[in-house]
DNA sequence: ACCCAGGTGGCCC
DNA sequence: GGGCCACATGGG
């Protein structure tokens, strides 16, 4: 199969326009994942959501400097009001805690760890993230794409944005979006992931900022 | 002084 | 199903 289509087109046009984006995603884009660095980008998932890479990097280096940036670190905490004053350079200091806190839960006292999940059904685990406070379409997304390797397509706002731009189609619903672009795509977890990167290099430039080395 | 940054849940209809 | 709103910070 060829994949003869306009979103595999815009792939293969974003690829030559701005190269294979590992440089722009050192860490997501690891060929080999620890454990720990599986966590630390859902981590970074959570703690990004309306925000900006460097708030959400100012949180992490924060976690790091008190031994909080693991999920079994996180999820032994008594309540969330430790997480408060480390992860206030994020935003949303109230809830984001409560949403570290209840994913870690899930992931260290439900699932066993996170190794765990990459041996589970990618549609049963995206439901289980779907369900837990704080993680939606896109954050859940993000987890099983970049910290699970999982085949599950990121839908965000510059996607949107690319999209109603070059008027692939006008209903720009998340599941329609999400759908559009998987049909559309080899099922290939190397290509979900490049193309996302691919898609925020090209609506906010070359500037980009990154998730630097924690 | 604005405006934006890789959202989400709670409402309401 | 969709529309609106609060939530909070750092950088331009």
């Amino acid at each position: 199969m060829d994949f003869d289509n306009d979103i595999y087109r815009l792939y293969q046009e974003l690829l030559k326009k701005h190269g294979n984006p590992k440089e722009y995603w050192p860490q997501w884009c690891a060929n080999r994942k620890t454990e720990k660095l599986r966590e630390i980008i859902a981590i970074g998932a959570i703690l990004v959501q309306r925000s900006s890479w460097n708030n959400a990097d100012i949180s992490l280096r924060n976690l790091k400097s008190r031994g909080l940036l693991s999920l079994s670190a996180i999820s032994r905490l008594k309540s969330s009001d430790e997480l408060v004053n480390l992860i206030r350079p994020s935003g949303f200091y109230q809830t984001k805690p409560k949403r570290l806190t209840g994913f870690a839960g899930f992931v260290v006292k439900q699932s066993g760890g996170i190794n765990k999940l990459l041996a589970e059904d990618l549609s049963i685990t995206r439901e289980k993230l779907l369900s837990l406070y704080g993680i939606g379409e896109e954050t859940a997304d993000v987890i099983l794409l970049y910290a699970l390797d999982k085949p599950s397509f990121v839908i965000d706002e510059y996607t949107r944005r690319l999209v109603k731009t070059l008027k692939l189609t006008n209903d720009l619903s998340y599941s329609h979006l999400k759908s559009l672009f998987e049909n559309s795509l080899p099922k290939d977890v190397k290509i979900y992931q490049n193309y996302h990167a691919l898609i925020i290099i090209e609506q906010r430039g070359k500037n980009a900022s990154i998730m630097r080395k924690v």
